[in-house]
DNA sequence: ATAGAAATACCGACTTGTCGGTATTTCCCC
DNA sequence: GGGGAAATACCGACAAGTCGGTATTTCTAT
């Protein structure tokens, strides 16, 4: 069998590199390079590849957006994601898009290759330990490394979106004084100050 | 010239990736590859390469630190930061650290060969309008399109790194009540309501 | 030189968050 | 089934942010 594939990613040196590196590998063929969102639909038009390998940060559109297009103009192109975020949402997002592989960049050349033809003999490839289960192994840790409860949890996540105490209370059908209570204890736990300082804790450690 | 090169990056399959491509060119050899900033050091006494291509965000370490350590140990060892942020304050603080280069990921094959090579020779690599100039460029942008003042700019800037009011007024010379004038303006014109969104909003835009 | 923008400053009222203490109920494990 | 953790709830006090209005001084560009 023969692939051939564009990448797209906005990255020049990552681009460039995985092409260096994918032309050594017999039966593909990298037939376009494009790094922005936008230009996707253009190449794969001109082209017609079997796949696309597609970073979702991109400028212009992010991959997901241009997965999704793809698939209603051309269903017979394979769609390799080729992210760096292990993030439920967008793995979630993903599969909904019926995308049929998505693979972190700090995969080996191997899993890389592995994962093209995977895709290619049209079986979806998600690469081991991604998504749901990842994050709630995540979520665990998290939760005994800080002694926080579910509740808490729950809670730092509504804070994350900006809701105040009253929107969190309205929501969870509690009072403003618990919903306070659990964010004191909180803040204790985690040695934090204000709602900002939450805010950003909780982005660093990928809540 | 013969140039010996260790690449520490955490996403393996960019590291890979650059290891192929570096190795097609003419007087660079490969001696390490590393996937984590505190591996970094030892894959240098072991190799003593003459150049290091150093990824800063890297679990661990920062590649800003790593280039620091390598500094005071190796002098003669060039560093060559990799990154995908045209940061000012990265920028800046690897000038102050004497780093050799600094070259963006979304740089060409080229360049960064041209870059390494630019570094073994002793001369200093910053990729053309890179840190302070950029910077300007976006804030003026910036500026531009939301119709903030240098001040408000100023201001925002604190906010996001969690200064309260008072703070940022004892830190600027002004009163409290000046300060709540600029915020209150800034929120009018970027359709703001509360601080956190404020700081989402910043760093949406990369202030 | 002068008009308009920017920066500075203040007041009062109200909301939201932080923190101290305290107490009851609910749930789950041994 | 009993004990401890978790969840729920309340009060008061103070800090910080939001918002309305207003006013003076300082730049800056024409």
């Amino acid at each position: 069998m023969i692939c051939r594939l564009i990448i797209a990613d906005d990255h020049v040196l990552f681009n460039d590199a995985i092409k260096t590196m994918l032309e050594q590998e017999q039966g593909i063929e990298v037939v376009g390079q494009v790094f922005s969102g936008e230009k996707v639909l253009a190449a794969v038009k001109r082209e017609e590849p079997d796949l696309i390998l597609l970073d979702i940060k991109m400028p212009g559109m992010t991959g997901i957006e241009v997965a999704g297009a793809i698939r209603d103009c051309y269903p017979g192109i394979r769609i390799m994601i080729l992210s760096m975020y292990d993030d439920k949402r967008f793995v979630q997002e993903c599969k909904k898009y019926n995308v049929h592989g998505y693979m972190l960049k700090n995969a080996s050349r191997e899993e890389l290759v592995n994962g093209i033809w995977t895709v290619m003999e049209g079986r979806p490839y998600y690469a081991a330990g991604l998504g749901e289960k990842v994050n709630i192994h995540q979520q665990d840790d998290f939760i005994r490394r800080y002694n926080l409860t579910k509740r808490e949890l729950e809670i730092i996540r509504l804070v994350k979106e900006n809701y105040t105490a009253q929107d969190i209370a309205d929501r969870l059908f509690l009072s403003v004084y618990t919903v306070e209570t659990h964010r004191r204890n909180i803040n204790l736990k985690l040695g934090i100050k204000n709602t900002l300082a939450l805010v950003k804790f909780a982005e660093d450690n990928e809540i």
